[in-house]
DNA sequence: CTGCATCCCTAAGGATACTG
DNA sequence: CAGTATCCTTAGGGATGCAG
Protein backbone atom coordinates (compact mmCIF):
# COMPACT_ATOMS: atom_id res chain seq x y z
CA UNK A 1 0.00 0.00 0.00
CA UNK A 2 1.62 3.43 -1.32
CA UNK A 3 0.09 6.54 0.16
CA UNK A 4 -0.40 9.59 -1.92
CA UNK A 5 1.91 12.44 -0.27
CA UNK A 6 -0.08 14.19 2.56
CA UNK A 7 -0.72 17.86 0.96
CA UNK A 8 1.05 19.28 4.18
CA UNK A 9 4.47 17.09 3.69
CA UNK A 10 7.21 18.36 1.95
CA UNK A 11 10.32 17.67 0.06
CA UNK A 12 9.28 14.02 -0.87
CA UNK A 13 7.46 12.15 2.00
CA UNK A 14 6.50 9.63 -0.19
CA UNK A 15 9.54 7.33 -1.62
CA UNK A 16 8.10 7.62 -5.46
CA UNK A 17 8.81 11.51 -5.31
CA UNK A 18 12.39 10.97 -3.76
CA UNK A 19 12.76 7.71 -6.24
CA UNK A 20 11.64 10.08 -8.83
CA UNK A 21 13.93 13.22 -7.90
CA UNK A 22 16.98 10.66 -8.44
CA UNK A 23 16.07 9.22 -11.35
CA UNK A 24 13.27 11.28 -13.46
CA UNK A 25 15.69 12.87 -15.79
CA UNK A 26 16.03 12.29 -19.12
CA UNK A 27 19.34 10.61 -19.38
CA UNK A 28 19.70 8.79 -15.55
CA UNK A 29 18.01 5.50 -16.54
CA UNK A 30 20.04 5.58 -19.56
CA UNK A 31 23.52 5.65 -17.49
CA UNK A 32 22.25 3.55 -14.90
CA UNK A 33 21.35 0.68 -17.72
CA UNK A 34 25.12 1.29 -19.67
CA UNK A 35 26.54 0.97 -16.53
CA UNK A 36 24.72 -2.09 -15.79
CA UNK A 37 27.54 -3.80 -17.59
CA UNK A 38 30.54 -2.56 -15.56
CA UNK A 39 32.64 -0.31 -14.40
CA UNK A 40 33.11 2.37 -17.51
CA UNK A 41 34.96 5.87 -18.08
CA UNK A 42 33.41 9.40 -18.71
CA UNK A 43 34.28 8.75 -22.68
CA UNK A 44 32.94 4.98 -22.64
CA UNK A 45 29.50 6.88 -21.25
CA UNK A 46 29.45 9.72 -23.97
CA UNK A 47 29.95 7.50 -26.87
CA UNK A 48 27.38 4.84 -25.51
CA UNK A 49 24.94 7.22 -24.65
CA UNK A 50 24.39 8.33 -27.90
CA UNK A 51 23.67 11.94 -28.39
CA UNK A 52 23.86 13.09 -24.56
CA UNK A 53 26.27 16.21 -24.08
CA UNK A 54 28.91 16.23 -21.97
CA UNK A 55 27.54 18.85 -19.96
CA UNK A 56 24.65 16.84 -19.18
CA UNK A 57 26.24 13.67 -18.52
CA UNK A 58 28.16 15.46 -16.29
CA UNK A 59 25.39 16.73 -14.00
CA UNK A 60 23.93 13.23 -14.17
CA UNK A 61 26.46 11.62 -13.26
CA UNK A 62 27.27 13.91 -10.00
CA UNK A 63 23.69 13.51 -9.08
CA UNK A 64 24.09 9.89 -8.83
CA UNK A 65 27.51 10.00 -7.33
CA UNK A 66 25.81 12.43 -4.39
CA UNK A 67 22.81 10.17 -4.19
CA UNK A 68 25.29 7.46 -3.20
CA UNK A 69 24.06 5.21 -6.06
CA UNK A 70 27.57 5.56 -7.91
CA UNK A 71 31.20 5.91 -6.96
CA UNK A 72 34.06 7.99 -8.87
CA UNK A 73 37.38 6.79 -9.03
CA UNK A 74 39.60 9.24 -10.44
CA UNK A 75 42.87 8.14 -11.12
CA UNK A 76 46.50 10.41 -11.28
CA UNK A 77 47.32 10.24 -14.81
CA UNK A 78 48.03 12.14 -17.83
CA UNK A 79 45.89 11.85 -19.50
CA UNK A 80 43.51 11.92 -16.84
CA UNK A 81 41.21 8.63 -16.24
CA UNK A 82 37.85 8.38 -14.39
CA UNK A 83 35.77 5.34 -13.50
CA UNK A 84 32.44 5.36 -12.33
CA UNK A 85 31.12 2.38 -10.37
CA UNK A 86 27.57 0.91 -8.75
CA UNK A 87 27.67 1.13 -5.42
CA UNK A 88 25.93 -1.48 -3.20
CA UNK A 89 22.76 1.18 -3.15
CA UNK A 90 23.37 1.67 -6.80
CA UNK A 91 23.39 -2.37 -7.20
CA UNK A 92 19.91 -2.98 -5.91
CA UNK A 93 18.73 0.06 -7.81
CA UNK A 94 20.20 -1.57 -10.85
CA UNK A 95 17.96 -4.74 -10.11
CA UNK A 96 15.05 -2.95 -10.73
CA UNK A 97 16.25 -1.46 -13.65
CA UNK A 98 16.84 -4.70 -14.93
CA UNK A 99 13.07 -5.22 -13.75
CA UNK A 100 11.99 -2.00 -16.15
CA UNK A 101 13.55 -3.41 -18.82
CA UNK A 102 12.19 -7.17 -18.25
CA UNK A 103 8.44 -5.25 -18.71
CA UNK A 104 9.49 -3.14 -21.66
CA UNK A 105 10.73 -6.14 -23.47
CA UNK A 106 6.99 -8.24 -22.97
CA UNK A 107 5.25 -9.16 -25.51
CA UNK A 108 2.58 -6.72 -26.32
CA UNK A 109 0.65 -8.26 -28.92
CA UNK A 110 -2.40 -9.03 -26.73
CA UNK A 111 -3.17 -5.74 -25.36
CA UNK A 112 -3.74 -5.31 -22.07
CA UNK A 113 -2.50 -9.08 -21.13
CA UNK B 1 23.50 -7.80 -19.24
CA UNK B 2 21.91 -4.86 -20.96
CA UNK B 3 22.26 -3.67 -24.39
CA UNK B 4 23.16 0.16 -24.72
CA UNK B 5 21.06 0.70 -28.26
CA UNK B 6 23.03 0.05 -31.29
CA UNK B 7 22.85 3.61 -33.01
CA UNK B 8 21.08 2.24 -36.20
CA UNK B 9 18.66 0.48 -33.84
CA UNK B 10 15.48 3.31 -34.37
CA UNK B 11 12.60 3.36 -32.12
CA UNK B 12 13.12 2.44 -28.98
CA UNK B 13 15.12 -1.27 -29.74
CA UNK B 14 16.42 -0.78 -26.09
CA UNK B 15 13.81 -2.11 -23.76
CA UNK B 16 14.70 0.43 -21.22
CA UNK B 17 13.97 3.44 -24.00
CA UNK B 18 10.88 1.50 -24.57
CA UNK B 19 10.04 1.61 -20.79
CA UNK B 20 11.10 5.27 -20.46
CA UNK B 21 8.88 6.45 -23.27
CA UNK B 22 6.01 5.16 -21.55
CA UNK B 23 7.00 6.29 -17.59
CA UNK B 24 9.18 8.39 -18.43
CA UNK B 25 7.18 11.74 -18.24
CA UNK B 26 6.89 13.90 -14.94
CA UNK B 27 3.44 12.51 -13.61
CA UNK B 28 3.26 8.96 -14.49
CA UNK B 29 4.71 7.55 -11.69
CA UNK B 30 2.96 8.77 -9.23
CA UNK B 31 -0.28 8.09 -11.04
CA UNK B 32 0.85 4.75 -11.22
CA UNK B 33 1.26 4.98 -7.25
CA UNK B 34 -2.22 6.16 -6.58
CA UNK B 35 -3.70 3.48 -8.81
CA UNK B 36 -1.52 1.09 -6.74
CA UNK B 37 -4.13 1.34 -3.79
CA UNK B 38 -7.16 0.11 -6.53
CA UNK B 39 -9.64 1.77 -8.77
CA UNK B 40 -9.86 5.64 -9.24
CA UNK B 41 -12.32 8.18 -10.36
CA UNK B 42 -10.37 11.03 -12.68
CA UNK B 43 -11.43 13.33 -9.99
CA UNK B 44 -10.28 11.39 -6.88
CA UNK B 45 -6.61 11.36 -9.29
CA UNK B 46 -6.69 14.84 -9.37
CA UNK B 47 -7.04 15.57 -5.83
CA UNK B 48 -4.61 13.16 -4.50
CA UNK B 49 -1.79 14.26 -7.36
CA UNK B 50 -2.03 17.27 -5.61
CA UNK B 51 -0.88 20.29 -8.68
CA UNK B 52 -1.51 18.45 -11.65
CA UNK B 53 -3.29 19.99 -14.47
CA UNK B 54 -7.19 17.93 -15.73
CA UNK B 55 -5.17 18.43 -19.33
CA UNK B 56 -1.75 16.94 -18.16
CA UNK B 57 -3.70 13.57 -16.19
CA UNK B 58 -6.08 13.15 -19.55
CA UNK B 59 -3.07 13.01 -21.68
CA UNK B 60 -1.04 10.65 -19.04
CA UNK B 61 -3.87 8.35 -18.44
CA UNK B 62 -4.73 8.13 -22.52
CA UNK B 63 -1.09 7.00 -23.04
CA UNK B 64 -1.17 4.60 -20.06
CA UNK B 65 -4.54 3.10 -21.71
CA UNK B 66 -3.10 2.69 -25.14
CA UNK B 67 -0.34 0.74 -23.75
CA UNK B 68 -2.31 -1.28 -22.17
CA UNK B 69 -1.68 -0.50 -18.34
CA UNK B 70 -4.62 0.50 -17.42
CA UNK B 71 -8.10 0.33 -18.51
CA UNK B 72 -10.92 3.25 -18.59
CA UNK B 73 -14.55 2.30 -17.64
CA UNK B 74 -17.25 4.55 -18.76
CA UNK B 75 -20.37 4.80 -16.34
CA UNK B 76 -22.92 6.36 -18.55
CA UNK B 77 -24.31 8.42 -16.48
CA UNK B 78 -25.21 11.88 -15.55
CA UNK B 79 -22.90 13.74 -14.31
CA UNK B 80 -20.46 11.02 -16.04
CA UNK B 81 -18.22 8.81 -13.91
CA UNK B 82 -15.08 7.30 -15.19
CA UNK B 83 -13.01 4.72 -13.42
CA UNK B 84 -9.19 3.48 -14.22
CA UNK B 85 -8.17 0.45 -13.30
CA UNK B 86 -5.09 -1.79 -13.89
CA UNK B 87 -4.77 -4.35 -16.64
CA UNK B 88 -2.52 -7.23 -16.10
CA UNK B 89 0.38 -5.77 -17.91
CA UNK B 90 -0.15 -2.45 -15.42
CA UNK B 91 -0.55 -4.89 -12.33
CA UNK B 92 3.42 -6.04 -13.87
CA UNK B 93 4.76 -2.58 -13.76
CA UNK B 94 2.83 -1.85 -10.23
CA UNK B 95 5.18 -4.31 -8.57
CA UNK B 96 8.22 -2.81 -9.90
CA UNK B 97 6.63 0.70 -8.67
CA UNK B 98 6.90 -1.07 -5.22
CA UNK B 99 10.20 -1.87 -5.81
CA UNK B 100 11.22 1.39 -6.49
CA UNK B 101 9.14 2.85 -3.46
CA UNK B 102 11.17 0.42 -1.09
CA UNK B 103 14.17 1.43 -3.11
CA UNK B 104 13.37 4.89 -2.24
CA UNK B 105 12.36 4.63 1.51
CA UNK B 106 15.62 2.63 2.12
CA UNK B 107 17.74 4.61 5.06
CA UNK B 108 20.44 6.01 3.44
CA UNK B 109 22.39 7.55 6.72
CA UNK B 110 25.38 5.13 5.53
CA UNK B 111 26.21 6.71 1.82
CA UNK B 112 26.05 4.21 -0.71
CA UNK B 113 25.77 1.29 1.72
C1' DC C 1 -17.89 15.27 -13.57
C1' DT C 2 -14.76 14.56 -17.21
C1' DG C 3 -11.73 16.28 -20.21
C1' DC C 4 -10.71 19.06 -24.59
C1' DA C 5 -8.67 23.66 -26.63
C1' DT C 6 -5.68 27.66 -26.07
C1' DC C 7 -2.18 30.26 -24.77
C1' DC C 8 1.85 30.80 -22.26
C1' DC C 9 6.12 29.97 -19.71
C1' DT C 10 10.13 27.93 -17.66
C1' DA C 11 13.66 24.79 -16.79
C1' DA C 12 15.97 20.80 -18.66
C1' DG C 13 19.11 19.89 -22.26
C1' DG C 14 21.74 20.73 -26.78
C1' DA C 15 25.86 22.83 -29.09
C1' DT C 16 30.13 24.53 -28.74
C1' DA C 17 34.46 26.38 -27.17
C1' DC C 18 37.71 26.16 -23.75
C1' DT C 19 40.95 24.37 -19.70
C1' DG C 20 43.74 21.44 -16.34
C1' DC D 1 40.58 12.71 -21.36
C1' DA D 2 37.25 14.75 -18.48
C1' DG D 3 34.98 17.97 -17.63
C1' DT D 4 33.31 23.46 -17.13
C1' DA D 5 31.25 27.84 -18.97
C1' DT D 6 28.00 30.12 -22.12
C1' DC D 7 24.46 30.75 -24.78
C1' DC D 8 20.31 29.23 -26.78
C1' DT D 9 16.33 26.24 -28.02
C1' DT D 10 12.07 23.50 -27.21
C1' DA D 11 8.79 20.65 -25.58
C1' DG D 12 6.48 19.37 -21.46
C1' DG D 13 3.28 21.25 -18.42
C1' DG D 14 0.58 25.13 -15.95
C1' DA D 15 -3.67 28.02 -16.00
C1' DT D 16 -7.91 28.84 -17.65
C1' DG D 17 -12.27 28.64 -20.12
C1' DC D 18 -15.58 25.90 -22.22
C1' DA D 19 -18.48 21.57 -23.62
C1' DG D 20 -21.00 17.07 -23.44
Amino acid sequence: MIKSCEPNNENYSCPIEKTLSIIGSKWTLLILRDLSNGTKRFGQLQKSLKGISPKTLSSRLQELEKEGIIIKKVYPEVPPRVEYTFTPKGERLRKIVLALADWGSEDHTALGV
